[in-house]
DNA sequence: GTTTAGGATTCG
């Protein structure tokens, strides 16, 4: 909602705004500026009747003056509110209020030589994306008094673990499961929300309205939401939330540290400092106390068997008939598995028929069911979706069962939050997705071949495109030299009788391997002093992260010039206090995909979490002077599922002061290497380390393999975290060698190898090392 | 005046 009406309790006016904003000086409102992320403040000096111009629009004009800059002529303003804002305006607007506007644009005013004021004029309107906030003075109490004597109404809020039915009360919450607004067998909109405070009691509300937009627009699991006036009662031995007269919401994005702005349709609304800190509060409560997915599914990222939630633009669709309707929706990747593609006339689908066709590799049909269909025939084409629990399912045609697809489905019914949302544009995923496509080069995924007009009319034939598995035949080398080409292959008999060091090319079968366990081959290797070690397992990680949770966070450590700070304490199941400290870039908190944050007193679990949401954690203590990492069997760095850790023996931490040298870069990418070095860290590689047993017929031979991530494709640092590339290593590890079969059946690997001597003891022995081999890409 | 839904997937 673009107007906010503020009263100032306690502070400055500023603190209410979103973080992002900075205030822009009357004397640097220039023409070609760039003022999107700017706020202009001023007083109210006069307001002029609201009029109505040529074309019908409602223009109302005040002059607001910079009052910190009053000494200068500009310091004056004329500022025209246009359309809806005019009137509304006019409405609540006084002469000596405060006014912060946003997002205006800035136009030469025609009137300057005549009033003397600014050169320009603020073009303020709903259309230009607007937002101002009001400061009213309205009552004669100075501000000083308001601290004591507060004017706005007082709400008071129920902690949801002291709810009585038969009350309305006010309530704040983390959303822990929500269905967005459907169409209900009634006459009104539905929207069923359960929350949860930090009582860790949940209260399910059943909410309804005639008007879509009086429900709070959740967007993901983890918003937090303000109600106003919910009736509590009893249903089925169970306190449940219901609408009553008056009811309001409030809905903020959930993300710790971002910037508080409502989603609300009141144009009126009371909102204090003392309710920033409970968002806040909440937010951060609900960061490590609900499941919040990770990183949405993209189209590229579906796995069939699953429902997911997906946020896209709609491109077309068409009435199949009276309990389906087909959605034709895109989010810029490619689905990774052929999907299906629902036969429909040209003449019955709505949307531009050309970007259709451009966009054919790229779009995806989803056929949604029964009370879906009323929702989705009022969606606007080109509008953003966010489709929650889509089904994505595996299906093969007649007789074909080699053949498949994927399915996209919405099933009828709500459960689970099934159901179809509009987002805005101002939504934070919206704008990272208009920008993502608008930042594609569409030519990629024209593939010429397929090429066809028919597709638009008839689209079965794409179910006729198998994808084509080549047995690879026997005789083919199931790995690839990545060089020497020219070498020739030396049998092994030969290589067993000569000295080392030398390099060959050899031609052999792999008899067997170890480890057999094959994530026993994944370690840590330093590049400095050549240390191997294993890589430490959660309990070492917990038994730290316990060790280190007995020093409480020196709060002096707080909120410093590069970090925001918060603290909160759990009780459940024991006693801690918990501090995260979010890493500022350009003085201001990033989005949670962007930001690095340091976590004092956390679990494992609660660290793991984080790492879902943020680009980056460092596990710390505080000490005296500043924030220190904990010792170094613990990662000194968590980044998505990877876990980054250093060598104890080459490292000489320093104090987490130094990472603000890496916040200030232009673009901080939190490389992993970056964060290292400029914390004194290093790190260890993630390596497979393998010992492979072959044969050739002329003889045997041990040798090792020593690989980041060439030989099996996959990086050994996400082995250990994911279950399908574990799945990959070992069906590698199956085709190349398996006790089941005899040696006959085995495939024929290519590699070189490199022999070296080490010395054992007094003995001397020859080593072989394999280099420069990987898997053929078409073995798995 | 006060229904609707009251969380808990799978068919098409």
């Amino acid at each position: 909602m673009p107007i906010h009406m503020l009263k100032i309790i306690n502070g400055a006016p500023e603190t209410a705004l979103p973080s992002h904003l900075q205030r822009v000086d009357s004397k640097y409102l220039q023409l070609g500026c760039d003022h999107a992320n700017k706020y202009f403040k001023g007083t109210v000096t006069l307001s002029y009747p609201l009029i109505k111009l040529g074309n019908g629009t409602d223009s109302f004009k005040i002059i607001l003056q910079d009052m910190d800059n009053s000494c200068s002529r500009t310091s004056s303003i004329n500022i025209l509110f246009l359309g809806k804002m005019a009137k509304d305006c006019a409405k609540v607007v006084h002469q000596g209020d405060t006014m912060l506007i946003s997002g205006f644009n800035l136009a030469t005013s025609p009137s300057a030589s005549e009033d003397g004021r600014h050169c320009c004029h603020l073009e303020v309107s709903e259309e230009a994306g607007s937002t101002i906030y009001i400061y009213t003075k309205s009552s004669p109490i100075t501000a000083s008094e308001t601290a004591s004597m507060p004017v706005a109404p007082k709400y008071m809020y129920t902690p949801l673990n002291r709810l009585k039915g038969g009350t309305t009360v006010n309530l704040y919450g983390a959303v822990k499961f929500f269905k967005s607004p459907y169409i209900s067998k009634g006459t009104d909109y539905c929207s069923v929300v359960t929350i949860v405070d930090q009582s860790n009691v949940k209260l399910t509300c059943t909410l309804f309205n005639g008007n879509l937009d009086a429900l709070p627009k959740i967007y993901k699991i983890g918003d937090i939401v303000r109600f106003h006036r919910i009736k509590i009662r009893e249903y089925n031995g169970q306190i449940q939330g219901v609408t009553s007269i008056g009811f309001a919401s409030l809905t903020f994005d959930g993300t710790p540290g971002a910037a508080i702005i409502p989603r609300t349709s009141s144009k009126l609304y009371t909102f204090t400092d003392e309710e920033q800190k409970t968002i806040e509060e909440l937010r951060v409560w609900g960061a490590s106390n609900l499941s919040i997915s990770g990183p949405a599914v993209k189209l590229s990222g579906v796995q069939p068997k699953l429902y997911f939630d997906l946020t896209c633009q709609l491109i077309g669709k068409a009435e199949m008939d009276g309990s389906s309707f087909l959605l034709k929706v895109w989010d810029g990747t490619e689905c990774s598995y052929q999907s299906w593609k629902v036969p429909v006339e040209s003449s019955d689908l709505e949307g531009d028929k050309v970007l259709i066709h451009k966009l054919r590799n790229l779009t995806v049909d989803i056929l949604v069911y029964d009370n879906h269909v009323q929702l989705a025939k009022s969606l606007k084409i080109g509008s953003f979706l966010r489709i929650y629990s889509l089904r994505a399912k595996q299906a093969s045609p007649e007789n074909q069962a080699d053949v498949s697809y994927i399915e996209f489905r919405l099933h009828g019914g709500t459960c689970y939050g099934r159901g179809i949302g509009v987002l805005p544009e101002s939504n934070p995923d919206v704008k990272e997705l208009k920008s993502f496509l608008d930042s594609l080069d569409l030519a990629e995924h024209q593939n010429v071949e397929t090429v066809s007009s028919m597709e638009l009319h008839s689209t079965s034939d794409s179910f006729s495109n198998p994808v084509i598995y080549l047995e690879r035949c026997q005789q083919l080398s199931v790995t690839v030299l990545t060089d020497h080409q020219d070498l020739n292959v030396t049998a092994f008999n030969t290589i067993l009788n000569n000295h080392a060091p030398q390099q060959y090319r050899i031609r052999a079968k792999l008899r067997t391997f170890k480890p057999q366990k094959l994530y026993q081959s994944i370690k840590l290797y330093c590049s400095k002093c050549n240390s191997l070690q294993e890589v430490p397992d959660g309990d070492d990680f917990d038994f730290i992260l316990q060790d280190s949770a007995a020093t409480l966070p020196n709060p002096e450590l707080h909120n410093k010039l590069w970090y925001d700070s918060a603290v909160w304490n759990t009780e459940h199941p024991e006693q801690r206090t918990i501090a995260v400290h979010f890493v500022k870039h350009n003085e201001m908190v990033q989005e949670p995909g962007k930001c690095l944050i340091m976590v004092e007193g956390g679990t494992q679990k609660e660290i793991l979490k984080f790492t879902r949401r943020f680009k980056g954690v460092i596990p710390v203590r505080s000490t005296q002077e500043d924030l220190e990492l904990l010792d170094l069997s613990a990662p000194f760095l968590l980044q998505g599922k990877i876990r980054h850790y250093g060598c104890k023996q080459c490292s000489k931490p320093k104090t987490i002061k130094s990472l603000h040298f890496l916040a200030e870069e232009e673009h901080p990418s939190w490389e992993p290497s970056e964060v290292a070095q400029i914390l004194g860290i290093k790190p260890l590689q993630y390596v497979f380390v393998m010992e492979f047993t072959l044969v050739d017929g002329t003889g045997e031979l041990d040798a090792y393999l020593f690989d980041y991530e060439k030989f099996f494709h996959i990086p050994a640092s996400e082995v250990l975290s994911s279950d399908l590339l574990q799945k990959k290593m070992e069906a590698t590890m199956n085709s190349l060698s398996s006790p089941k079969r005899k040696i006959d059946d085995l495939p024929w690997l290519e590699c070189f190898i490199r022999s070296y001597t080490v010395r054992d003891g007094t003995e001397q022995r020859v080593c072989y090392q394999i280099f420069d081999t990987t898997v053929a890409e078409d073995v798995v």
